[in-house]
DNA sequence: ACCTGAACACCGTTCAAGT
DNA sequence: ACCTGAACACCGTTCAAGT
């Protein structure tokens, strides 16, 4: 009965933007700062350690001001997640599409490393702002470069933000420490794997149980890579299209 | 100061294992009854709406007679995203690496579609137990058959991982009607994208606005497939490799 | 126009007490 | 061994009142 989903949050502006003058020489409160604390917060403590009291008592405001300036606690996680997409750094092109595309990757998976509690929220949140859109814009960019035609570039895309996306937040989510699986379980429980009929995972439970992010994700970016090519090349055949 | 990591859930099995026979008459309150429960309320309310408290309502119970059976929060959401893993159906092999390959990630999304509430947890949540594996043997299995050895096979596994969360998790959490991106606006606003330097988005507009979730997942599908076809081709010189 | 405090309707979890 | 209620320390958000 109680619907949940998050808002739209589409093209319409925020309901409560901040005046244009300064506020009158008040607390001098603003949605950037605002989310400039929750950014800080976020990072140092967690998404879970973030609540809207806490936020305004680090700010050193009443809990409602907030209010002010955010329509609601959902409202400032969408705000992170459009600004850890709007920060990722677009690479210049140097015509080589397959050098741009990794260097996109790499971008992205700089600005998730730097803030692991707000990258799963990309994932989820619907973003339709300008902002977001600055890495569709750069993969486009490349994609085009490489004669991929518009519509196939757009699916392109969403395959590549569907890898960059789940493997980066696979990275972030998982400890320091571990590796995507029990490091030190899976070697010892070698024979519970054969018994359970996970006879595949039991012979690779030594390479499970390493996991060196970087060069798994480097392995992606390169199959990633190897795809388009073979996209490209197939399509060489019809690729003599001027009009 | 507050560590807030989801706990390792590792190797140990519960700590509240419930009783061997009957437990003498009372409640019959259960572990797998929890989860039962659980996974209902989540498929029908959304994640935001389990709470421990609503949980117990919902089953009649005390808030705090679940934590006889569960650890705590954390632990029933583990439990969820172990069961929509374990739960995804192996497919039989066929001998078709392609198509044993395309049939796995067809498994994949079935289940995510049924329990979308669930499928974002599977991303986040560090999973180790035997359960979980299923997927990751069905995929290595398949990777085995199509000659894959088994050091690689986990870096493909990865890959593949990768991709069908991401994109899974992104169709789940965007609304039944949404697209991806703002579907209305972003026709209207084409000149908005132009001035934003936003020119590749703002050509591909048409194509952003649709998004058939299926061909979308479908194509990833393909790219993957096709990456695996040009590392197992470019692996065919080394291929002898019989003793 | 912005800030504030009290108030409402919730949370997860601990603990001592019951059976 | 399991269940229970009271209690603690929190939440997000509304609303009427302040300046």
């Amino acid at each position: 009965m109680k619907r949940h989903r998050a808002p739209p949050s589409g093209a319409a502006p925020s309901r409560t933007a901040p005046r244009r003058g300064r506020p009158k020489g008040g607390t001098g409160l603003t949605r950037e700062k605002v989310l400039d604390a929750a950014l800080a917060l976020v990072d140092q403590e967690g998404v879970d350690a973030l609540s809207m009291r806490g936020l305004a008592a680090v700010m050193g405001v009443d809990a409602m001001s907030l209010y002010n300036h955010v329509d609601n606690k959902d409202a400032v996680l969408d705000g992170l997640a459009e600004r850890l997409l709007a920060s990722i750094e677009r690479p210049v092109l140097t015509g080589d599409w397959r050098r741009d595309l990794r260097a996109l990757a790499l971008s992205f998976r700089q600005v998730a490393l730097r803030h692991p509690g707000i990258a799963p929220l990309v994932l989820t949140r619907q973003l339709g702002s300008l902002q977001a859109m600055a890495v569709s814009e750069a993969a486009l960019a490349t994609l085009d470069a490489a004669g991929v035609p518009p519509k196939e570039a757009v699916h392109v895309l969403r395959f590549i933000l569907a890898f960059l996306i789940g493997a980066l937040v696979r990275e972030v989510s998982s400890g320091p420490t571990f590796s995507g699986l029990d490091l030190d379980g899976l070697a010892e429980r070698h024979t519970a794997l054969k018994t359970s009929g996970l006879r595949h995972v039991a012979r690779a439970a030594r390479h499970l149980a390493a996991c060196d992010h970087a060069a798994e994700f480097e392995f992606g970016v390169d199959m990633m890579v190897a795809a388009l090519e073979a996209r490209l090349g197939s399509s060489r055949g019809p690729k003599r299209r001027a009009k």
